[in-house]
DNA sequence: CTCCCGATAT
DNA sequence: ATATCAGGAG
């Protein structure tokens, strides 16, 4: 496990490497966010974007997406996959907005995360890039740099890692972090090829030693 | 734990 | 061909 100092050494160095990360799912507003969020699952922010572009067009509010047939909103949202999930928790997500809120996205992340297709991941982005609290989100890239920099255990669940976070990053760097992260993880340390020999992390980061190590010995073959 | 699932990179 | 992608519900 890293110590403080290491922590404080990555972050440091993942400012440098991404100094402007920030939300790439694009928005005007937070129901915007919510939708895009809850569509990001399994899927990435590029091809979300793409249906967005011309979803928020046609969709503006709780009410337009419970206007159209359940059929109809899965066609529009198809190409993203896992779309009979999403389209139903859409309609539900949005008659819980009418019903319970007056059809405005709440701010705190306990009514957020009771909202269907909300869970405690979207909580997150939307309390933190929607209304700016402090928060960190534990999505599969930050899961997986979190593991191989050894800031938490390889065997901790998704909640573990977030609560490992929380305790060793300054609360005021909660987002900023949690978005380095992001970015570090979906452009440098990714999940197939991950580019260890350039990473400016390596001499602290275990599993990018291991994978040094084993790059030599195919070499020397 | 399993299931949902199309698009894209490798 | 197959692993992976800003996960969540049952």
């Amino acid at each position: 496990m890293l110590t403080k100092k290491e922590i404080r050494f990555c972050l440091d160095e993942m400012k440098k490497m991404f100094p402007d990360a920030q939300c790439e799912l694009e928005h005007k507003n937070p129901f915007e966010l919510v939708i895009a969020v809850l569509l990001s699952a399994q899927c990435t922010d590029t091809l979300v974007n793409k249906v967005t572009k011309e979803l928020f067009k046609k969709y503006k509010t709780p009410e337009d997406y419970l206007a159209v047939t359940l059929e109809e909103l899965q066609q529009d949202i198809r190409s993203i996959g896992l779309y009979r999930n999403k389209a139903k928790n859409i309609r539900k997500l949005c008659t819980m907005l009418l019903e319970e809120y007056g059809g405005i996205v709440p701010q705190t992340k306990a009514e957020l995360v009771k909202l269907a297709g909300v869970g405690r991941k979207t909580a997150n982005v939307v309390a933190s890039v929607a209304f700016d609290e402090p928060a960190i989100a534990v999505d599969t890239h930050v899961e997986r740099v979190s593991k191989r920099l050894g800031i938490c255990k390889w065997k901790d669940s998704v909640t573990e890692v977030e609560e490992t976070l929380m305790r060793k990053v300054p609360r005021d760097e909660w987002s900023v972090t949690h978005h380095r992260m992001i970015f570090f993880g979906r452009y440098h340390c990714k999940s197939r090829n991950p580019n260890c020999p350039e990473c400016p992390l390596l001499e602290i980061c275990r599993e990018g030693q291991k994978r040094m190590r084993k790059r030599k010995e195919v070499n020397a073959n």
